[in-house]
DNA sequence: CTTGAACTTCAAGTAACTAGAAGATGCAGG
DNA sequence: CCTGCATCTTCTAGTTACTTGAAGTTCAAG
């Protein structure tokens, strides 16, 4: 079994979330109160691993903490129905598919522009490159990059 | 062919940046000075739209308006190179590809909750849902979610 | 030439960190 | 038990990236 306690940066370590933040996600709401120590420091539960990752992804993503306490929340509260955490996690799911889409279209414009300078320019000036004529805009893929770096050499 | 100039109001549309941010951009620098009309309202070009996309794609995935500056500003500049351009655009995406993987994650992490809420849970108390025991760890495809809800019904 | 939407600048407010000070705690080796 | 030092505690102040609002100006349709 792994072990059941840890320290505030131990947790830290695990999840990628720094000591501080986790204080501060503690105070905006998003984590309970932990137990403590006779001396005052804060002691975590293999659970809390899990719930700390699943609100760094949300917060990576931009979700707002408000947007992230409210489906957090719901998982103590027997007054609310599965069915609302449910259609909550749903919604939150379209936001999550449609950064999903932006993203590709992210890397798709690097991935085009990586690709084509490394084929036709070899060192020439930057501002050649016509980088802003590519990335931004809907890739088409049977053109690479128009006039890049193809007119100029190194001095 | 598509009209050529746009007023700030127009750009913020097509772009889905407000006005006010788009302003912003370009006191922060990474937009550049755009000409004026008679009575000082800005006037933008047809390129801006592309610029300003890609910009708010950048910054829609966490990069700083340093980073982005600093790969905006290489397209202007004749004494840096392609090549330094193109290895700024390449760790840009790998950094990209691993939003990516997280936002995969993120997303399957709540399909499995989402379907395995409605094959399972129909109505009862969130609390049964353990929703923390499925979110923000590595997914089973084979358990659904263990006591999702099967042990209470609706008062 | 009037009217109203859209623009201008500037200042202040907000969200989500982030860093630093100043001091207390926990634990391992002597 | 004591020392030393990493880790923790709270608190305050600063940073980034917006966001809102005020107060006034400009543009273009009627």
């Amino acid at each position: 079994m792994t072990r059941q306690n840890y320290r505030i940066g131990e947790l830290a370590r695990l999840t990628g979330v720094k000591s501080a933040n986790i204080r501060y996600f503690e105070q905006e709401g998003l984590l309970p109160e932990p137990s403590r120590l006779a001396g005052g420091h804060r002691v975590y539960d293999r659970s809390l691993v899990e719930r700390l990752t699943f609100i760094r992804r949300c917060r990576d993503f931009g979700f707002t903490h408000a947007q992230i306490r409210e489906l957090t929340r719901l998982a103590g509260d027997d007054r609310r129905s599965c069915t609302e955490a449910r259609d909550l996690a749903q919604a939150h799911l379209v936001e999550v598919r449609r950064k999903m889409t932006e993203l590709q279209e992210l890397q798709r414009s690097l991935e085009g522009y990586v690709d084509a300078c490394n084929q036709i320019c070899l060192g020439g000036p930057a501002s050649n490159c016509s980088i802003f004529e590519d990335l931004g805009g809907e890739r088409q893929k049977s053109t690479p990059i128009a006039g890049c770096c193809g007119t100029q050499a190194k001095p």
